[in-house]
DNA sequence: GTGATGCTTCGATGCACATCGAACTAAATG
DNA sequence: CATTTAGTTCGATGTGCATCGAAGCATCAC
């Protein structure tokens, strides 16, 4: 008689296989990927990874676009990614033999986390602006001022764009490699675009990590007050 | 060579058990359960039941204090509960057949989420303080204001003890059933002490639901702002 | 058309692990 | 001391499921 709360374990176990939880940390890059570039990321045959993806899509953690003969598959939608990087914190922080962070220091420096920048950058940014007081910060508390808000408009962001959906403008989000707060939600996404639309950087073939330019890091840190 | 980053498979694999995730879930009432308390919500054998709560502290995500011939076990940490709400929410969407949150009226009222306030309560008060000028919402985004700092010292609350460890004052946390924020965080802990302090309420035995006197509620609406 | 590539379905294999019964230790009770 | 209660360890059982080989469909390329 008395109904079940939704069902935790269902979902965990869609994670908790070895090959799911490679294609999954491989889509929080944001990219939309292949059902063959994900069979090599899991490291499992094509039929393996065709039966795995087929039970995440029906567990609603992924979402599929069929183009000619491929498959695209993505991350259905923010509260996975969220979800993700909270086992991540929480798996960091329970094997402290596993250096914190990822031993390939390209990952670690910069990365794309779902839709947004992650990484030392990512950090860097965000303390930036908070002492720039254009964020307050109180513990994972954030929240953007009214100077910030007028740097961003005179940067070309258009708040108002942002307010119809229920996604917050600049949620803090802890970040698995350096255990910091850095820049997510809406203007985290803006800012991540941004840097691709300048050309400051590209995203990696391994789809997560982000490589500057030269010119691009100088002008990036030169844009948002990143001191060295 | 290229070292791995922390395996997000083995903690998912740990909730992915529906023993274990009941477990899990029974301890977000933040109360501390015995091996046989949990056995009984687990609806499984002390024996299997013991394995599991191994496996759990194995995998940190229990802590265990022995007091005589019982053990006590709680989640380990924020970090967990965090995890475990998460999922909840993306259950809760997952599952739309599942009308959105318990299906317990209790439950929905007011219950605890690891510690602090939830439910129906929980979202009534963020609203509260949020409407009368103490929080600041953008979205996810809060931040107790100078008003509700004022306010919540006149109620005795000691801020200086707050910012010792890096827990936020005042964190925003999606709530499964209402799918809104509530108050979390160190003020949303001290907020549910002071309700069992006042004798306002107590826990049910089920460990996660709360029930208010009706002396309690009205007097908890009228301290807290909160209009019916 | 033929051949190649991307993805899927089917079936067989094998392993990991949740479960419980039975027997055991440890602590409280009297 | 003996008895009950709390929790554990061991071993046997069974099942769920990830994996891959082989074969089947599409789609593109020529």
């Amino acid at each position: 008689m008395e109904m079940m709360e939704p069902d935790i374990s269902m979902i965990a176990g869609l994670i908790a296989d070895p090959a799911r939880s490679k294609i999954l940390t491989a889509l929080m890059g944001g990219k939309a990927l292949t059902a063959t570039e994900l069979s090599l990321e899991a490291d499992v045959t094509p039929q393996t990874t065709s039966s795995h993806l087929a039970k995440l899509l029906d567990g609603e953690l992924l979402q599929v676009r069929k183009q000619g003969r491929h498959k695209y598959f993505q991350l259905k939608g923010p509260h996975v990614a969220i979800v993700l990087e909270q086992l991540l914190v929480l798996s960091a922080i329970s094997t402290p033999k596993t250096t914190t962070g990822p031993k390939d220091p390209r990952l670690k420096h910069a990365r794309v986390c779902y839709d947004h920048l992650a990484g030392e950058l990512g950090v860097q940014l965000y303390d930036a602006l908070a002492s720039a007081d254009m964020l307050e910060d109180f513990g994972e508390l954030t929240r953007l001022t009214e100077k910030g808000k007028a740097y961003f408009v005179s940067l070309g962001v258009d708040f108002k764009q942002f307010k119809k959906n229920s996604r917050p403008v600049c949620k803090s989000c802890l970040d698995w490699s350096e255990r910091r707060n850095h820049m997510a939600g809406h203007l985290g996404n803006w800012v991540l675009n941004y840097i691709f639309e300048k050309n400051w950087a590209k995203q990696d073939l391994d789809a997560r990590s982000i490589t500057f330019t030269n010119k691009g890091l100088t002008a990036f840190k030169r844009a948002f007050l990143i001191e060295d």
